[in-house]
DNA sequence: GGTATATTAAACAATATTGTTTAATAACGG
DNA sequence: CCGTTATTAAACAATATTGTTTAATATACC
């Protein structure tokens, strides 16, 4: 079994490599068009301005974070959206959220009593 | 006004800065730091294995990404978290949820008829 | 077999990232 | 004024990233 430092280790490896894939836009328009449907390595080198090897190596760099799954069927690789490390950043990102929901609610507040100390007109907490 | 070309320009330079910004676990320590509570650079620095000016950088570029704020006070500069990043990361992620909830839903179909075709002992749905 | 297609490998240049060490800057405190 | 403290700037080396172009590889088709 690994020991609990190796396991925190590996999940650091793995968002380090996943947030790296996304860094990229070309790379995560490569996963927005996967989103619509899987396609082949060519098809999705088409819509951009750079030559085949250089989307082929992005394509291996979201394959290598676990992104994107590939299947060879003969001479044409099939690639599908493999969402799981999205779920694991969601995971990270979820220790945050209740952070930005604090912010957001004294942002809220703020403008609410702003509103009063004004005299804007008064129209209820749910009038527009 | 900006146009929409202009727009969505920005929000992938932004994206392409959060998320590099996440890309390193210094930075993501860092980070999780700061969610615990605000702090000074000298602070910040102090568990890492890496020198203060290293530090230094890592925490210049999660302020270029907005990911923190800092707030100078004499020759302290004073960090504190700064969520709205991750929000827009959220949203970026929202567009994938229902794809990964899919494929989780399918893996649990799949799972239950694996059990029924195995003939695994009958409990429920809700049984342990 | 011979040619076209799909894809990756290799070699290379340009640039970016990240760490180190050694200044430089500026504020504090006696 | 002077030493200490907090922080960044600068210069440098090592390595990684990303694109290009030119092979190499393997499958498909006639």
């Amino acid at each position: 079994m690994p020991s609990t430092g190796a396991r925190r280790a590996a999940s650091a490896e793995r968002l380090d490599a996943v947030f790296h894939a996304l860094s990229d836009r070309t790379r995560r328009a490569l996963l927005e068009r996967l989103a619509v449907r899987p396609a082949m390595v060519t098809e999705l080198a088409l819509p951009f301005a750079m030559s085949l090897p250089a989307v082929s190596r992005h394509i291996r760099v979201l394959e290598t974070a676990g992104l994107i799954e590939r299947s060879v069927d003969g001479r044409i690789h099939h690639c599908s959206l493999a969402p799981a490390p999205l779920q694991t950043v969601e995971a990270w990102l979820s220790r945050y959220r209740r952070f930005w929901q604090e912010k957001l609610d004294s942002l809220a507040r703020f403008v609410e009593s702003d509103e009063d100390a004004c005299g804007a007109p008064a129209r209820g907490k749910h009038g527009r």
